[in-house]
DNA sequence: GATCAACGTCAATGGCGTTGGCATAAGGAG
DNA sequence: CTCCTTATGCCAACGCCATTGACGTTGATC
């Protein structure tokens, strides 16, 4: 894509900014990641990444390939971030819930983040690793290749699903928010019986939803069904 | 936000375009929607849909608010396309498992508008008549009104969170969905089995299966589970 | 101390959404 | 038939964006 130099490593720090910061990639990803949470997915650009950084816009070219190239390196420190210190338990289906609830949870604190990488693929080692510490655990738990490849997709689909769902609701901007709950409010809750007979039944019920993310539920719903085929195995 | 006039009906039509098309408000959607379909998610610009329909990017804005509100135009366009046709067939499983597949796959053919829109509550009449419907299904298969909610909740929010992951996806730029291509193929297939065993055991299998959606299966356990619910429930 | 790669900065390009102002035409009023 | 109002199409412009090429400066290496 870009002619441009893209260093892959920090190993050399030269010039520093005009207002004396030193950069590396580690810096202007922490710094990015910084950005997205505090202003936001729009927050973040080339221009204000440089300002932040105390350079120019142009400098973050120095060190990627362009904002897609960053995107894919902030994503990969959010799974380094959410696999830190885990260890299997000896027990696969509490380690599989362990792990879908750590990159769930990673996504939920970073939730521009997650709705920008959560459809890539990286191949980056933070989040190679993960994909090896996975599929560790459903082949040690004795699961045949390939039922343990279809485990493991099924398992990556569905935690980054919700995590986008639940990580794009939190990203709403406050007005959006508002609007979406005057919407139940002044429509939902007022739609006559003889139109909607059924929403107008349920208002109540409707409105007073909850906000709690569905992903634990279908996290165990889909342990159960590999429980399920592992006994199928086994027998 | 803007402060230019937006007629909310086609009630009057005056000027043609330079080309001698007649604008409306359906028009403009359909336009859109054609462009997206065509030219992807990057191909609906305010500029080049004014000149698909024969006038100039600020005409749009005679009609619309601004691109978001376009969007969301879209989006109820979409579950309008969906839910045509649908009549129920007296099985609730297979109609609900029908009433999820068509929205996913309406979300599926403008994956922009699911992306944009999907967290989002417009309230506009084809969303709210498809959740009259999804209502209507449950408590005609004789879910109490708690239970009713709750699945249709659970129901909803699997749905959009699929929906969201297969259309981030389809959306991504072409550049960035041949990089992640590359990335299966050239760093995943390639990990050598020293480091990372369980990827270099399972590679083929890993890279066959990346294009499929997890949703279906995803959907059928959730079908499931409220069939158990439901005998519960009849016991 | 000369060379060279790294890298910060400047200026420019072409895209985007959006807006104010102006010109024009359709409908209504007299 | 004329005049006025209003909806609307279009132009030019604004400020934002990502990205790039050229330029100059620095630190490390020999």
């Amino acid at each position: 894509m870009a002619k441009r130099v893209v260093p892959e490593s920090d190993r050399r720090r030269r010039r520093p900014t005009k207002q004396g910061q030193v950069l590396t990639h580690g810096l202007i990803v922490e710094t990015a990641l910084r950005m997205l949470r505090e202003h936001g997915a729009d927050g973040l650009t080339a221009r204000r990444l440089g300002l932040a950084l105390g350079a120019d816009a142009s400098t973050v070219y120095r060190y990627f390939r362009g904002m897609d190239d960053l995107i894919l390196a902030i994503a990969d420190e959010l799974f380094g971030h959410a696999m830190a210190d885990w260890r299997p338990t000896g027990d696969w289906r509490a380690d599989l819930r362990d792990l879908g609830l750590r990159i769930h949870h990673a996504y939920l604190a970073h939730p521009q983040a997650a709705v920008l990488t959560a459809s890539r693929v990286t191949g980056r080692p933070n989040e190679v690793a993960s994909d090896e510490t996975i599929l560790g655990v459903l082949r040690g738990a004795g699961f045949p290749d390939a039922d343990a490849v279809r485990i493991y997709h099924a398992f990556i689909d569905q935690s980054l699903a919700f995590a986008i769902l639940d990580a794009a609701t939190l990203a709403l901007p406050k007005t959006a928010r508002e609007a979406d709950e005057e919407v139940w409010r002044d429509t939902y809750a007022r739609l006559p019986a003889e139109t909607h007979p059924n929403i107008a039944a349920t208002a109540p019920l409707l409105v007073a939803r909850m906000n709690d993310s569905a992903y634990p539920t279908a996290l165990d719903m889909l342990l159960s069904s590999a429980a399920a085929q592992l006994r199928a195995v086994d027998a």
